[in-house]
DNA sequence: GCATCGGGAGAACGATCGTTCTCCCGATGG
DNA sequence: CCATCGGGAGAACGATCGTTCTCCCGATGC
């Protein structure tokens, strides 16, 4: 086994292993045993527990902001359509079995106090995400306040249908933003 | 001391600690020498650390509640303006220093896939939260999906606030509650 | 064939965790 | 005055954590 296969694959069991428990609850060798991949060779891609930490969340940053691009490029209609999009992106991703709610905002709170390199990529994300909804707002022409607001709806859906278990918050989002995208007009 | 002032003390600190850094980062030891209450009452009062965090949360529950309440009967007006007061409380809290989000997402972030009574702590806590918009939009004859709506808003507010450190989606999330009120007139 | 090297399995290490135990002191009751 | 008891301080215990080290085996180069 290579060293970027090996990569991967602690990657993946660390990104899995991570939603499940939580972070500070899965151990280095909780990883080893689950990927495959020794202890040495895990040590070897990721000097510490640490920095593990910061590429399982830079790499899930990278493909939430390409699914999401991807996403809205396949949507028909202009950014009307692109935002509620957003929406139904939203509802696939609730609906995947173990969702347990985002990332970015578990990571924060767990470990955002003590650990400024996790607070500094969370917070990037979560400008992301927005600056996604600030293109549309945009292409209307509404003033930035709306992607602001369209973001408070999708990151609370985040939350509620993490904590409630169902993927409700989505559709109710987008309701919402629909109201709120045409008062704008 | 005596055992009552000795478990005030206890959930005080932990509280504190715990929004500071985590719950899983904060030993036992640290509870005892910050709050000046020896390990042994510690363990009289709250058997086990589980049990405390459960305390933890249920007492901050109680008071959130009773802020909220409190926050609303001193409202002049009816429903609407009750509902945007939310809002303001909102802004209240995350101006307040040391502000980290909301203890129930973060718990429920960092222990509810692993501890089913810290994730029914939170989801009975966001449920009150959103029982408490939907008295208000029940008065106003609006169909529980607004306060469904409101609390997304709220919620969203609250990660964002947390994460960018930032009071200003409490405002944000005021105006855009606004016009989901005025459009469900 | 033999020496060398890299990696796998897992033991080992020091630190820290949640929890319990020991020791000691001061208050209380007769 | 003495015996008893409760609580404070902190040592101790077993488990587990992140991290490193040891041992061994198979592949490779000459």
């Amino acid at each position: 086994m290579d060293a970027e296969t090996a990569g991967t694959k602690v990657l993946d069991t660390a990104e899995r292993l991570f939603g499940e428990r939580g972070v500070q609850a899965v151990g280095m060798d909780a990883i080893r045993s689950a990927s495959g991949v020794s202890l040495k060779r895990l040590y070897q891609v990721f000097p510490s527990k640490e920095l593990l930490v910061e590429a399982v969340l830079r790499r899930r940053d990278e493909a939430v902001r390409a699914s999401l691009a991807a996403h809205g490029a396949r949507v028909a209609g202009g950014p009307y359509e692109r935002v509620l999009a957003v929406y139904d992106w939203l509802a696939d991703w609730f609906a995947e079995p173990g969702f347990r709610g985002c990332a970015f905002i578990n990571a924060f709170g767990e470990l955002g106090g003590g650990t400024p390199s996790v607070a500094a990529i969370a917070r990037d994300h979560k400008e992301a995400f927005r600056a996604h909804l600030a293109e549309q707002t945009d292409a209307l022409g509404a003033p930035p306040l709306l992607a602001d607001q369209l973001a408070l709806l999708a990151n609370g859906a985040m939350v509620l249908a993490g904590i409630t278990g169902s993927p409700g918050p989505a559709a109710q989002a987008r309701e919402a933003a629909r109201v709120l995208l045409d008062a704008a007009r």
